[in-house]
DNA sequence: GCCGTTTTCGGCCCGACTGTTTTCAGTCG
């Protein structure tokens, strides 16, 4: 078995591969969108092939089908070993430094052999860049400094990191120039999960002025593209900036070019030169003049130019949300505000900080009708878990606080499970069948084989009080992959056992993630998304969860949290058989 | 290599900035 995920990496290595050896730049951005297509794909292309049914994949044709083919068999493609065997493992490396494209890796491997980084430094330091041609001392300059840059730069940061501080530099720069319209958009405003750059856009007919105060800001560690119209500069924390300026009147054309996704802009404008229009980021005009057709200080202009619905940031990304736009099927997508209660939230019984009383009055104040206390099960020791004397203990103290309750606001108790190695739970069943909500979760034996762990996890589902399965793939952004599982299987049987599945609303485990709570939705599995709060202020995490389920395009009834307390007990009752 | 409400062949998004040019190619997003 081979997932999406390794089928589309191949396609782009394929791509690097065939752009170092210049090859129909056409050709390379055809296997490039291929590789995109698949990593968006929410069914297994393994079921799809089995079918037959590649070729109905946009930008999959009978070539990459047949290579999909290849893969699923043998793990490989022709294509891809005859390129990894001509082209020096070191020049797409080469080509990953910022500027540095085919073209010149292709003169400095001509004119000095040059096949590594190693080798690209060395050929700096002693001088020898500036005599290629078409390049000079500042070339040979810019290429050492931006290998010390390649080689120590950050890592994608995850969104709960990049958008407060995304913020927080829009805020410094509106604070130096008084009152100024400032956005953050890109990846960020996209809410992608991880975040390689940061893109800001502002209003002003001043635009020298802005960069100005831009590049003088104290974040600022050094300038790299310095112009009227854009400015980028690396912060002291290691990541890219890139500032816009727009006048007020084409503001929108500007939001909606730098949200992207580029995919998504790609086909927008695709769609506008058949109306014999261009798209830019400056605005809409007849194509070939520079007769403006509209103008817009708000995004949605460019949607209605095109006879479309606005579309949600969140599912700007070219995964069928412009069929979906065209045919008057755009889904509603969740909202915070639809969230009704917490199904995963811990206290001071086990790795929490704050009392039962304080957490739920902490839901309350949020506006939630419920909230689910599921503190952890004994085998956790680091964390205090509860084993069945005290887990009653914790039940008759919500009991009394439910019975003093005047508001309506209940309490469900519940319990965060462990799930064992050998797929048993870690309390005895007949008291987990007592609570209103049973979360059962993994947090050891991370290197089970997947048939063991997919054994295991549906092994928990099927004991029959376990209504959740917690962060279903246990990885931590930046820190732990996933563990290995097959998550169609485990879909599956959600279904089959009317388990829900989470997304994990904390910034580091957004898991389920969109892509994949996507896929659990369209086989019919029921999500529900929690924070997982240890903390009172950890309830205010609802907001990267939502992010997540509307990339996911989930809408308000898929998710069992959004339902009031008699619907979700009558699930539960139901699911419980 | 993919695609099609002008097309099964001939296209393939659009614009900014930099450096090395002497009017533009390369790279990037």
């Amino acid at each position: 078995m081979i997932s999406n995920y390794e089928i589309a990496r191949i396609f782009g290595q394929i791509a690097d591969l065939m752009e170092v050896r210049e090859d129909n730049p056409f050709k390379v951005r055809a296997y490039r969108k291929a590789a995109e297509t698949i990593e968006g794909l929410t069914e297994s292309l393994e079921a799809i092939a089995s079918r037959g049914e590649l070729e109905k994949i946009p930008n999959i044709g009978k070539a990459i089908a047949e290579k999909i083919g290849d893969i699923c068999r043998t793990g490989t493609t022709p294509l891809y070993e005859e390129l990894r065997a001509k082209v020096p493992a070191g020049l797409v490396e080469v080509m990953a430094v910022p500027g540095i494209g085919p073209t010149k890796v292709r003169a400095l491997r001509e004119a000095l052999g040059v096949t590594s980084i190693e080798e690209l430094e060395t050929a700096g330091r002693e001088q020898r860049i500036r005599g290629v041609q078409g390049m000079g001392a500042k070339t040979e300059e810019n290429i050492l400094h931006a290998i010390e840059a390649h080689r120590r730069r950050s890592d994608r940061w995850p969104l709960g990191k990049a958008l407060p501080y995304a913020e927080g530099l829009a805020a410094s720069l509106a604070e130096r120039l008084g009152s100024l319209r400032i956005e953050v958009l890109g990846s960020i405003r996209r809410r992608v999960e991880t975040i390689g750059d940061i893109d800001l856009g502002a209003v002003s007919t001043e635009p020298e002025k802005v960069m100005d105060a831009f590049v003088s800001l104290p974040h600022v560690k050094e300038v790299l593209v310095s112009g009227p119209a854009s400015t980028r500069i690396r912060t002291n924390e290691g990541i890219q900036v890139d500032l816009r300026v727009s006048r007020p009147e084409d503001f929108g054309f500007l939001v909606h070019h730098f949200t992207g996704s580029r995919a998504h802009n790609i086909r927008l404008r695709e769609i506008a030169e058949r109306r014999g229009a261009r798209i830019s980021e400056y605005g809409i005009f007849e194509a070939g003049t520079d007769r403006e057709l509209t103008t817009g200080e708000e995004e949605g202009e460019v949607y209605r130019f095109l006879g479309l619905p606005d579309i949600p940031p969140e599912i700007r990304e070219d995964r069928g949300e412009i069929e979906a736009a065209q045919s008057g099927s755009m889904p509603v997508l969740i909202e915070a505000d639809d969230i009704r209660g917490n199904l995963h939230s811990h206290t001071t019984w086990s790795d929490g900080a704050v009392s039962t009383e304080e957490m739920a009055a902490a839901a309350r104040k949020r506006g939630h009708s419920y909230i689910a206390i599921t503190d952890h099960s004994k085998r956790l020791g680091i964390t205090n878990g509860l084993d069945e004397e005290r887990l009653r203990a914790q039940m008759a103290e919500i009991d009394r606080l439910n019975a003093a309750a005047t508001d309506g606001f209940r309490i469900l108790k519940g319990s965060e499970v462990d799930i064992l190695p050998d797929g048993t739970l870690d309390l005895d069943p007949a008291l987990l069948a007592e609570l209103d909500f049973v979360v059962a979760s993994i947090h050891s034996g991370f290197k089970q084989d997947i048939e063991t762990m997919t054994a295991r996890m549906i092994h928990a589902m099927e004991s029959g009080v376990v209504d959740m399965i917690a962060h279903p793939t246990g990885r931590l952004l930046g820190a732990r992959d996933p563990y290995a599982i097959d998550l169609d299987r485990i879909y599956d049987a959600a279904v089959a056992t009317q388990t829900a599945l989470e997304i994990n609303a904390f910034p580091d485990r957004l898991d389920l993630n969109d892509v994949n709570a996507r896929r659990a939705r369209d086989r019919g599995v029921k999500i529900s998304i929690n924070t997982d709060a240890h903390h009172p202020d950890h309830l205010g995490l609802y907001f990267y969860g939502i992010a997540t389920a509307r990339r996911a395009w989930l809408t308000a009834p898929d998710v069992i949290n959004t339902w009031g307390l008699p619907d979700l007990m009558r699930w539960l009752e139901k699911r419980r058989g």
